[in-house]
DNA sequence: TTATAAATACCGACCATCGGTTTGTAAATG
DNA sequence: CATTTACAAACCGATGGTCGGTATTTATAA
């Protein structure tokens, strides 16, 4: 079977450069001759493999959704979940990606845009918001079958909170606003608080 | 003075129409021949007014946020504030028009996207968080002042929980994701709780 | 006030490049 | 050996942007 192979091959070739050339370039700037330039193949060969831009774009988003939800869930699956440190580790080292402009969002940014061109788009993003809240959901279900956190939280909220927040973080830390007052800290000792609605105020013990 | 005078009107004439067809088409669709044609005005007098698509969009955007900024500032200075209902309700009143894509957002959205090839757009963006993060913190001081929240309370901590869970809100519901644990109601409540520390858990008086 | 020079508001033909289509061909497959 | 697959390249309309031109104000000076 070198077909298959050589097929697959070729698929990967073309959404690598694809997202390389994205976060290079951006989403706009991004264009067909770019593509064609770095991979070496022409026009028809990408329509043969493709129906267009568009479609180009939205299998890489697919792509690199899927890679982060999985590291995320990884990071939930850790044994340093005990101490509530993996979800919120993952969520402070990729602040600085984001800075970089070397992250997904850029790429869920497009498709918020252009969600109304291609709708198929919007379901991604979304699907992938409603994946990494159900990841939250199961680290802190988690912490309360092994007793960490009280059974008296209720996950789904303290689940959809904590995504809100990571979110919101990761956007404002895209749009270039460093923050004084409001950071990985401040958003982890809330968690704290929240998810331990019997320790009153303070700090957490991490 | 009717030249200026004028010039305004055509340069209103081009600002409104352009926010229009984004608002109806999306920032990907519209093409300056939708433009011309709406606007009436040839291709050489939209250059004469602008050095290009992207300027004219920055332009638009910079316009929106502004009057969005505006509005927000007029909620807080609002009588209601007093029992904490002003800026509450102004978040909850933009979250159904983001939905049906009529807000801001969608424009805010378009240059996080091009902010690499747009360096302007990503200031004007930073800037207008920044204004909502002052804002919000006007309006924890001046409760602070008429003893409605605890001077114990850090106002700059709050205020950027606040912009950071409503900016959260307004994303996830760009996004289409239809929350079931966490809305307006639960963002009102651990506000609540966070500018009332000394108040246990419970359900806000509103 | 009027003649005229300069600046402004606007037009539309022209251009390179864009995303996309089509036709063609060499190699793999069955 | 017929068919399907992988790729190429010439072509297409539309797009964003440029440029030389014209008509109308405005500024200036006689």
């Amino acid at each position: 079977m070198k077909q298959e192979e050589r097929r697959e091959q070729t698929m990967n070739l073309l959404l690598d450069t694809t997202e390389e050339l994205i976060l290079e370039k951006g989403c706009t700037k991004t264009t067909l001759s770019d593509i064609m330039a770095r991979t070496g193949l022409s026009k028809g060969a990408i329509f043969h493999y493709v129906s267009g831009k568009d479609e180009l774009f939205v299998k890489v988003l697919e792509a690199k959704l899927e890679e982060t939800n999985t590291s995320f869930m990884d990071a939930v699956d850790a044994p340093a979940v005990k101490e509530f440190d993996g979800p919120m580790n993952a969520i402070a080292q990729s602040l600085p990606k984001l800075e970089s402009r070397k992250d997904v969002s850029n790429l869920i940014m497009m498709y918020l845009i252009g969600k109304s061109d291609q709708p198929e788009a919007a379901g991604i993003v979304a699907d992938f918001y409603r994946q990494a809240v159900a990841t939250s959901k199961k680290w802190i279900v988690t912490g309360q079958e092994s007793g960490v956190i009280p059974s008296s939280v209720n996950a789904d909220q303290a689940a959809e909170l904590f995504e809100l927040l990571s979110f919101g973080l990761r956007m404002r830390s895209l749009i270039g606003v460093r923050s004084t007052g409001f950071g990985i800290q401040e958003f982890s000792e809330l968690i704290m608080r929240t998810l331990r609605p019997d320790r009153q105020g303070g700090a957490p013990t991490s």
